[in-house]
DNA sequence: AGATTTCTGTTAAATTCTTGTCAATTACAG
DNA sequence: CTGTAATTGACAAGAATTTAACAGAAATCT
């Protein structure tokens, strides 16, 4: 059905729906892309292309309404659908995302929580318990699950990916500091943490070299 | 000094540097950007053109040196220097990225942790205190801090900002939803959780539309 | 030592992404 | 109800990024 829409147009719409919910929340009806484009700080230009490669949701003489744009994001998202995911890592940053009560307003629901660490199996994150590894094939087939979060460390990722993948999960949202090798038919998206913080040492030092 | 490299460029350095400490604790000593290309999955010229805007670091019908290569990336990202950081937002997720080893090793030094729950305050994480905001910018000052990692709510982050601005600080790692305002040299490094679960969350309906 | 192969750095071409422009449509004021 | 201002969608122009091509340097083979 739809053509590819680049990966940075999409990278883009999260950041449109956030913006518009502000708006949205404060009962402003219409904006226009010029508007919007100072509060965002990118140009109209851009703001009305991406939105045309999914076709026309604004008006000439009236820009967009508010609400109608929200929601036509949302479903160009997929935010519509309900998710079931798992976490699979139940340290820190596995309870971090396994507590954000924004992630299941947005229809992401948790239904499970794994750690091969005996210590951590059956505590709980919002009333989630912590399961034990070898339950993990078993629990996807039968709880409809769609997207595995992993939070481990990389050693064990590349493993878990081939269970995650032999047991029908759709997608992969990967923490661990690896590259996942898993067939086409399922979706990654890599947090890579530390790259980031490199990412900003760059910008750092580079910034310090060129104006010492 | 540098003319501007762009951040596309910076952004595929971490990973990089990810494939030649892999090579490097195989003990393998030298690589051909051909070589590379197919484990990284990128093309040969892509890694040779990246390369070239720092310099020429491989030589004719050789390849790259493992090592060398290695320590020049490491010297681009920035990575030789110490950069002392704090965490703002003792929860799951500051807890998590205060307990990564890893940033250590590269040079980044956990210096202090702050939270606003009085709960929090005191508990520690390797060693680190958690401390009251109201002794953050007296110790930003006296500890010559770096960077500040912000893993607190989106309403406090933007006031919080303002303070850590006004002390001083270099670099701000965000990990709040919320877009910061701050002056040209301040870095910022943006991490939206959420945007990259709804592209994940995009690339899952949209394969499902394509192959339904 | 000379011939052959390997492989970089660089330039050129192709592609993708972003920005600018403007006709056409709609809203709105008088 | 008509004229003016606002604003989109589409397309064209311009930038930036990625890929391809290749001359020439170094390594390796015989």
């Amino acid at each position: 059905m739809d053509k590819d829409i680049s990966q940075a147009v999409i990278g883009r719409l999260p950041r449109y729906l956030r913006y518009l919910g502000e708006l949205k929340d404060k009962n402003v009806e219409r904006i226009s892309s010029s508007e919007l484009s100072v509060l965002m700080k990118v140009t109209a230009s851009q703001i009305r292309q991406d939105l045309n490669n999914f076709g026309g949701f604004g008006q000439q003489g009236y820009g967009y309404n508010v609400d109608y744009l929200y929601s036509e994001i949302s479903k160009i998202l997929g935010l519509e659908h309900q998710y079931n995911f798992i976490i699979i890592g139940a340290g820190n940053l596995g309870k971090a995302l396994g507590g954000y009560l924004n992630f299941e307003k947005r229809g992401f629901i948790l239904k499970g929580m794994f750690d091969k660490d005996p210590a951590l199996i059956g505590t709980e994150v919002r009333d989630v318990k912590v399961m034990p590894m070898d339950d993990l094939p078993a629990f996807i087939r039968s709880n409809d699950i769609d997207i595995a979060v992993l939070t481990i460390p990389k050693e064990g990722a590349v493993l878990v990916a081939k269970v995650l993948v032999e047991n029908g999960i759709k997608a992969i949202w990967n923490f661990a500091h690896v590259d996942l090798d898993v067939p086409e038919y399922v979706q990654v998206e890599n947090v890579h943490l530390s790259d980031s913080l490199m990412k900003l040492s760059y910008n750092i030092s580079s910034y310090m070299e060129n104006n010492k």
